[in-house]
DNA sequence: TTATAAAATTGGTATGACCAACAAAGGAAT
DNA sequence: ATTCCTTTGTTGGTCATACCAATTTTATAA
């Protein structure tokens, strides 16, 4: 095989003129609360139009860099602590509805794993399963299910498919979720009645998985999920 | 306390192009892989300025949505590209039965796809899909159906289910199988009964899509992609 | 000193022009 | 008929200029 070569990136003046203002915030040059020279300024000083400044500085704002307000001019963020937000994360923040597309995703998708785990389980798994239900028990007589074990008891239904691909799908879509949704279920479900309803869900579930019928399992993931998606609509969406 | 009021956010027009565009990837009017009209185009179809158009594209190459060339369009990017496909191709190589597990996942995603596409499908993907249909059907009289077409297919369905979500994760399932199996489908279903019973499978499809019955749409996929697997393992796995 | 108004500054948008990279169409060689 | 190459039109990248809109600064008046 003959050798790989990198693919040449060609870059464009508006990245160069970007690059160097990174460049100053990096060495100090420009600190935290700094105003920008003027667009006209920059153009000047570095020998470009003003079209490729403002590309420039445009790419910066996205990054969340900068902040441009019109006719105040430019100044530089405080970006220490803050997390960059990956592409996908941003376009779901841009409309509510995605949210509820994920929620979608997720319960059609638990409800094939439901099934297929009750088809494929082992004995190990089935063992697992039953330790986090009967933590989930303890926690509801104790006060209120976490969060945590809930989610480590989908995650081991997942893994009990022995699909690893799948695997890794859901716990994307678990974390793109969590991300989106920034509150976890113990804020959304926290009347007695919820925690119970979800308990039973659960006790349906692991029957389901544990008698090896996958009818059975599929559908009280369904019934579930339903009830997740439903109250937490109700809760986010008013509806 | 006085009552408080929302900062009014005001949007710059290159903001509302870049909605309008997002919005459109949203409602599957754009999908994956499509390329926009040049941003001429773009500027007199919605009246603005060209500049304004292309502030808001590089807002949108920046989210990692569009990728943009030099002299060759801007395309839709699949979202969730990075974050998902990355991890995983590198585990796939690694046995061949991660392929059929990508295999079976496709299988039950694309049959929830078929009932939901039965829900929620417009007259004009309608319309699209019959195209294919028809296309795929000239194909074989002619000789072969054409695997670009099946793929439109499978893609217009995924798109009709206005899951935008959904729609980048199933791009990804499908980039995944073409890398990892590296044959198309032409190479597999060679026999004119093969391709005969696939298009008769699309039929099937269509018609259930078509008189919006979920069920038949899901149960047709099903049948279809049981196939479709069942001759991919006697081919590749020789059982 | 404070309040108001005017002027200068700065970002936002529009238009037109030109260059560079790409893609499709057409033609030449095989 | 196919393949390869050239040509030509299209598309993105950059520049220059002008004007509008929001802000900041300065000047002015009370």
């Amino acid at each position: 095989m003959p050798p790989t070569f990198d693919p040449i990136r060609v870059e464009r003046v508006s990245e160069k003129v970007a690059g160097q203002l990174t460049k100053r915030i990096s060495d100090g040059t420009l600190k935290v609360g700094d105003r920008l020279p003027s667009e006209r300024d920059l153009s000047e000083q570095m020998g470009v139009s003003r079209t490729s400044v403002r590309e420039a500085l445009q790419q910066l704002e996205m990054q969340g860099i900068l902040e441009t307000v019109h006719g105040g001019g430019s100044v530089i963020r405080n970006i220490t602590g803050q997390e960059i937000r990956k592409p996908i994360e941003r376009f779901i923040e841009q409309d509510k509805k995605r949210v509820l597309e994920l929620a979608e995703l997720r319960a059609f998708m638990e409800a094939w794993a439901a099934r297929e785990a009750a088809r494929n389980r082992t004995g190990q798994e089935l063992e697992t399963m039953r330790g986090y239900l009967e933590e989930m028990e303890r926690d509801f007589e104790k006060g209120a299910i976490r969060y945590e074990v809930d989610f480590k008891y989908h995650t081991e239904i997942a893994a009990a498919t022995h699909n690893t691909i799948y695997l890794h799908l859901i716990d994307n879509i678990y974390s793109l979720i969590n991300y989106s949704v920034k509150v976890h279920r113990e804020e959304v479900f926290v009347s007695r009645e919820d925690q119970e309803t979800i308990l039973n869900h659960h006790r349906k579930i692991y029957q389901g998985i544990c008698n090896q019928d996958p009818d059975r399992a599929e559908s009280a993931m369904k019934e579930h999920l339903a009830f997740v998606v439903r109250e937490f609509k109700r809760k986010f969406f008013d509806n």
